[in-house]
DNA sequence: CATGAATGAGTCTTCATTCAT
DNA sequence: TATGAATGAAGACTCATTCAT
């Protein structure tokens, strides 16, 4: 039981300290300490610094993505998908609060170089909401107006203003299910169709 | 006039060379470059590096506040107002790209020690959502089980994610206005009250 | 008098560094101190650590090619030439001996993308001899059937080996000048041809 | 016989990537994968990188010494060992072109401190051409005004830096038989003592 | 006020060497 | 003996900041 694998070890330790300081202020020498090997062991496992984030970002938001597949694919309907989604975003969020803030920063200001690689994951997650979007639209429910591409960037901006607040505040007035409910509902109810309005079960 | 003040011209530099390279990777010799004057010429203006941004935040979001305060002050009805909000973000984002760029991700990024000084001004422009959040409720045009704070990070998130999007991709799919009046429209009539749905003058 | 140009200042600090050390055993920040510069003041310099053996080559060889070009046109015979570039070399050697060093080291051990650049001052040394072998040649002192090419190397190559010995011995057993005189002698004879043998006034 | 010494393999090894790379530029976990060993089953049969070259050195210089040895007592007279010793040195070294490169270069480049080590066997070798010298003054064949300790350098310098140029250059303008005809012949006839001159068979 | 050459603290990264298996 | 993952000391280089002019 040799310990743990040691790729994991060093990803985990560098999403804690990259939470603490930001990239650029996080030390490798600090991560090596939190992950309890030697500097020279990082380099066996990422050919350099920008090679950690790049890992990380592949590696823990794939599975969010995933994750947020399956979550969404558990409801039958366009919008309880959105809800889903937000619910599931937010308790994400909340339950690894440092990956999340990794997340929400980097995927904004790491370098252009990084931003190729940082972006792809990325946006396979955004395109999420969009197939929701279309598939709502398709079946009637969503307005037929909206650009699915600026809806999907409203949906997850609205969310990820509201996580960032989450994760950076410590007060944490609002609970974070509250708030997932509150931006799913205005969400739904912005973007319902005129007859879906007439139909739709209510509550949203 | 030649001699513009040089406080102005750092800063007009640093915004500049900030969008291009981001804080980190933006040398402050790059700065006095661009701004003509000498590296040290930028340490009788400025503390140190992190205080042009923080002067940067605080000068210019400062406008950007007052500029918003005014123009949304032009409606008179809270949507309204919500509407002229997304409109006028999305068009100073059009309009001041480099400086729109460096307020959306050094708003995130900047180390724990800046942010405080970063966020004052920032707090300050979302709480003009909130306040016509709350306006809108008391006219009984906003649905009052929302909640301002929760719902003034959403419009804010929404917006900053699509001009985010808008900066940095050079394709510009879809045009600014277009999703300022998407998004606003989607917000209008998913915080919209029972009531003023019924009476409320199309199209929101 | 602002103090010697710091350029010079820190090629002669490397020669001195590079003659006790080598290349590869020496340390950036030793030349710095030796130069009596910060650190950092050696990259206003230079590009790298390589770049000030490269500029330390082109510069100070340069000079030494100059030097020894008007030294054998003091000369008007090919073979008394000769004799001169013998007496010069080694004469240079005793008096910088740590120049000497650098050269005689680097030129053979530095790695094969800085030869590219090392090569050059030197094979412009080389191709001293080879004129001057020529031009002997061409006057009827010299065998024709010794190829310049190689008597280039031959000349050169022991007078470097000599000096060689002399720079790194403390014992210095022969004077060097005794050797440059024996070492001429005999390529003065080895290569005089046989015509030249009989008129050539002795001694060589 | 699969199972070679395995000691000779890393020597055979670190032949090959010290005269690619240097000695200093040659990694230690280079020479393992070209001796199909382990990393650290280097250090079984080696104290460090320095004894790897130290190694090398005294075993395949100390062969070299003999060989020659042998060659040069083939003939009698010592103007033929002197053109024997031509010969046979740079068949070396175009037989043996990585070794020859390896010794070429780090006799010059190395420390201080390997320098000691070094150096014996290539002493004894440089003391081989002594001998002869010494032979042949005593024969009568050679001047008795040189110094056998200035001429073992002259030889062997001139024949080293045309191997240099052989090894290095791959043009291989001259070929390695020619240069030593050339070369030897000079030596001999700048050798030579007047009285031989008169009485040696021709040609040289 | 302005300059820009000089500083040197701070960091990533490499690689010879070790040692548990 | 042999392995090769792990170590950590060491060094090149960068760049924010200073200060003599």
């Amino acid at each position: 039981m040799k310990e743990e694998n040691k790729h994991q070890k060093i990803i985990k330790a560098a999403v804690k300290v990259f939470a603490e300081k930001g990239f650029y202020n996080a030390r490798v020498s600090e991560i090596a300490k939190e992950a309890n090997v030697a500097d020279g062991t990082i380099y066996l496992y990422f050919k350099n610094k920008d090679d950690i984030l790049i890992s990380l970002f592949e590696e823990e938001f794939g599975k969010l993505v995933e994750n947020m597949r399956k979550e969404i694919n558990k409801e039958k309907d366009a919008l309880q998908k959105i809800k889903r989604f937000a619910v599931s975003h937010l308790s994400f969020v909340a339950k690894q609060q440092q990956l999340a803030e990794v997340f929400g920063v980097e995927v904004r200001q790491s370098s252009k170089f990084m931003k190729e690689y940082i972006n792809k994951p990325f946006i396979e997650y955004l395109n999420l909401i969009r197939s929701v979007i279309i598939e709502g639209q398709e079946a009637g429910l969503i307005r037929k107006d909206l650009t699915p591409g600026i809806m999907k960037r409203a949906v997850f901006g609205a969310l990820d203003e509201m996580s960032r607040y989450w994760v950076l505040s410590s007060k944490k007035k609002h609970s974070v299910d509250e708030a997932a409910l509150q931006i799913s509902d205005v969400f739904i109810w912005g973007m319902m169709s005129e007859e879906a309005r007439k139909n739709y079960p209510w509550p949203a």
